[in-house]
DNA sequence: TTGAAAGCGCTAACAC
DNA sequence: GTGTTAGCGCTTTCAA
């Protein structure tokens, strides 16, 4: 019984079979472009298939084979770049290994973000990559229950879960390290919430102000533009005096504080000098020119694909944590402080 | 037996049912939160899905329930955010109503578009949306196999896919409208590859220009910031005079353009005014000033979540199209003319 | 090469 | 409330 070419998502293997004058395991043959079946059954079921406008269920087929091929990924933000070249990364890494990829957002809440994970658990995906992760690890090892996962842009002790980062300590450093050397003294950072796993710019900017002696300023933040220009407008509406200069958490804050500046018209770098954090495409533009420091995003996502390849080829091997050294992009938003 | 809470993820429901002395049917109870389960048996199901790490397969009972629940949402481009407000949007109109997502992203290739569309199908997604979607209909509809599906930012024309989606023709007509009234005359469009099928602000672009008797100048480009620099440092390098205004296809390719003439001294607008299309965050930016057509990408996620949700509710409905009035938001790149 | 039969891990009647 | 019995649509031995 032929239908309409128009498609019918519940017509089975089993319909196609018939239709086509075979058993239900050639089908299945023919569909996974077996090579041990004769070319004319083969023409026959892929007609039949063609004819009742057959949609092989995946759901069916990952139960019954017990692979799926398939991994998830979850992202912290989908307004920040970043996280498009991490994906772009992740892309290419995966080239040619024939997985699917699902994706899921976060948006910096870890209830959503373990409820993804959760989902990619339950749907079986041979692993998980998590671009950004804001809750702990032992949270994360319990959502995971043993599917292979790389946390990108973090380092967690949680056994099953490698990581690729940046040297987000070293960036911390790169940056006052580079403002004390254009005469700067008085360096601020806008970091993030307290409760927020990521400190290690904060706690490099830290470090390196002791080792040059000078007094840190700290403003916390969310890790948005709007939330950069907000505490922005507030420490000038305070008639506080301002700093030189002004290291940010990301690259989005830091436009932020510059739109803030810029609105008071406080000139950038002149006034105050300004650093970012990540090298997002928008920081590179000439119409910015925000000084930066490079994350290697693109290198995150390749790596972090390279390493949950291997991590699924061998799910016995060591925790594998590889950590990328940042790179300094000087651009017009800092220069010598003037005001020494 | 007993093992380790540290979990694996092939055991099942019949071991969960024997470790708590209970049949399998009861274990599913309790998982789906069952309200007529004894609180006695209720505890120790769950207590022995703890104590063997149980991780339900949801392959498996979607298989079985004939139900997902989950939307497959496909994008154009991660690094234009004007698809991150998209998402939000669609979140929004998607809260509370227990659904699912499943995300890819496409990158301006029918093929992996079209392949992303039949994985979303074979998974048994209740519904697709394409944020963006460079194919035919033709191409969708077989793809789709029935399943109901909503294009947002363009219209298309396939039964069983709704459309929703700004008035892009309006927008070419406002843009030029603006620099018109502006004293503009010598006004350049950068618009997309002529095959891909985004046209609409390129004919509206065209016939405000006919109507205002006025020479089209029309430059090909690739949506991206890269592809609107290169465009305009190219135009540059030829020597060519200069238009008195450019309107582009969105507002990455005006970024670059805004860029190209940056670099070579030209200034914004005294010189050139440009106006970009989608109003995306940094467009607003008072760092970058750049007048656009605001898009409503949000309320476009709103809409077509809202659509999909009345279509999987009501299949058999007419066709639906919901087309937006687009702004015009006026900023710095924008002035009068001054050599009239 | 092809087919028959036995699952995969779950849900869905229906009976108790 | 709880258990029994059939499947869901596919893959996978194992024979033929």
């Amino acid at each position: 019984m032929k239908q309409s070419p128009v498609a019918n998502r519940s017509v089975t293997m089993e319909d196609v079979a018939r239709e086509a004058g075979v058993s239900r395991a050639l089908v299945s043959l023919v569909m996974r472009e077996s090579p041990k079946v004769s070319p004319a059954k083969r023409a026959a079921v892929l007609e039949a298939a063609a004819a009742l406008g057959y949609s092989p269920n995946r759901l069916a087929s990952r139960l019954a084979s017990h692979r799926t091929k398939t991994l998830g990924v979850l992202f912290l933000d989908l307004h920040n770049s970043v996280f498009a070249d991490i994906y772009d990364g992740i892309t290419e890494g995966l080239a040619g290994s024939g997985n699917q990829l699902m994706v899921a957002v976060g948006s910096a809440d870890p209830g959503t973000e373990l409820e993804a994970v959760r989902s990619f658990v339950d749907l079986r995906a041979d692993g998980v990559l998590l671009a950004g992760y804001t809750g702990t690890s032992g949270e994360l090892a319990a959502a995971l229950r043993g599917t292979p996962a790389v946390v990108i842009t973090r380092e967690l002790e949680a056994d099953g879960v490698d990581s690729v980062l940046t040297d987000d300590f070293q960036s911390g450093v790169l940056a006052v390290q580079h403002l004390y050397e254009l005469g700067h003294r008085r360096i601020a950072h806008v970091d993030i919430s307290d409760w927020l796993p990521y400190t290690a710019r904060r706690e490099g900017y830290l470090h390196a102000m002791e080792q040059f002696g000078l007094e840190p300023m700290l403003v916390h933040s969310d890790m948005t533009e709007r939330g950069g220009r907000q505490v922005m407008e507030n420490f000038l509406a305070s008639g506080s005096a301002l700093p030189t200069a002004i290291f940010t958490h990301n690259d989005l804050t830091a436009i932020g504080v510059m739109e803030a500046l810029h609105a008071h018209g406080v000139a950038v770098p002149d006034d105050v000098a300004v650093v970012g954090c990540d090298n997002i495409e928008v920081a590179a533009s000439p119409l910015i020119g925000l000084t930066s420091i490079d994350q290697h995003a693109g290198e995150l996502g390749r790596a972090a694909a390279e390493v949950i390849l291997a991590r699924i080829a061998n799910p016995g091997g060591a925790t594998i944590t590889r950590k990328l050294p940042p790179a300094l992009m000087v651009r017009k938003s800092t220069a010598t402080d003037k005001k020494q």
